[in-house]
DNA sequence: CGTGTTTGACCGGCGC
DNA sequence: GCGCCGGTCAAACACG
């Protein structure tokens, strides 16, 4: 149960339990490790443990830090996904009214003036295992004012191959690519498609590799799938990235665990009507331990957290 | 031959 | 009015 220490450590992490054992075994501490042998008094001894205490107390806070930010973000994410979930089904019919022409734009922007509905930031984490940031803010705050605000915009961003160039992004539904286009703000050029899953699916998205990494497709969805999503691709999906918004100019790149049931891309997935989750404490622990679990499936965090860990107790074994 | 992709042209919004 | 830009269209093309 590696993921139940991290869970409780939600609510006080600390490393005591290495004190208890440090203190019941002096031996375990040459008592030259210093280098100066036996003319180490028992205070010299006594001051470099309270030194290797602090550190540890130091290393705790640190600890303790990230994994409120962690639980902080995820409090976020929480919340978002929970704005998504309040959606409803005349939210998706007048969306859909909005899309039949180019014509009809005008129009709308002067509907969307006197009727400001669903603004509020979204996020979902949708069945295909593809994180869905979702900001209308973000998307419209300072560029796109135009747009309308009603119509759902999520983004995903899937980590590549540096040497795979093509703009797909394998998210379980069928896309039919109608333009291509090279915008000003990046050099790559940006993919658009439309689903064609369903003849009268309204989504679209727009993928492009990121400025900022290359190796990143940032693919913008648009609207929502009026079908369930059955398509099964013939390979598997890369893994998905969560990036965190807070921080575009230098995201920071997350992967997610691919092996929680029910997440699986490979499989027909039947999308489950949006609904209101609330927020509980079999919720929270729920989340920390699935937070947990991916972490500590992660060789490059396990094995980090234990050479920290090593490293404060033995300063001086080599890394 | 049907389906999907490519790509240049076109459209509409916006700023100057 | 003009130019820029993002988004879309549609003919040409590729492929199985």
């Amino acid at each position: 149960m590696r993921s139940s220490w991290i869970a409780d450590a939600s609510k006080g992490f600390n490393l005591d339990l290495n004190l208890d054992s440090f203190r019941s075994q002096p031996s375990r501490i040459p008592i030259n490790f210093m280098g100066v042998g036996n003319k180490v008094s028992m205070r010299d001894e006594v001051s470099v443990l309270k030194a290797d205490l602090n550190k540890m107390k130091e290393e705790n806070r640190r600890l303790t830090e990230m994994l409120s930010a962690v639980t902080e973000y995820y409090a976020t994410l929480q919340s978002r996904l929970g704005l998504a979930t309040t959606s409803t089904a005349s939210d998706k019919d007048r969306m859909l009214q909005l899309l039949p022409s180019r014509k009809r734009k005008a129009e709308n922007n002067q509907e969307v003036k006197s009727d400001v509905v669903n603004e509020s930031i979204t996020c979902s984490i949708n069945n295909d295992n593809v994180v869905e940031s979702s900001s209308i803010e973000e998307e419209y705050s300072c560029k796109k004012p135009k747009e309308d605000p009603k119509t759902m915009v999520s983004r995903a961003y899937v980590r590549t191959e540096p040497s795979n160039t093509s703009l797909v992004v394998k998210d379980g539904y069928q896309w039919r690519k109608y333009g291509q286009k090279v915008t000003r703000d990046n050099p790559s050029p940006r993919a658009y498609f439309r689903c064609s899953f369903a003849p009268g699916c309204p989504v679209k998205k727009k993928v492009q590799r990121s400025a900022e990494d290359p190796s990143v497709l940032v693919a913008t969805y648009e609207g929502e799938h009026n079908h369930t999503n059955c398509a099964k691709p013939d390979t598997p999906p890369p893994a998905p990235v969560l990036i965190n918004s807070t921080s575009p100019a230098s995201p920071t790149v997350v992967p997610l665990d691919q092996t929680q049931p029910g997440l699986s891309q490979s499989s027909c997935v039947v999308r489950a009507p949006r609904r209101e989750i609330k927020y509980s404490p079999e919720l929270e622990k729920h989340l920390m331990e699935q937070m947990a679990s991916t972490l500590t499936r992660d060789p490059g965090f396990t094995s980090a957290l234990a050479a920290a860990i090593s490293g404060i107790i033995m300063p001086n074994s080599p890394a």
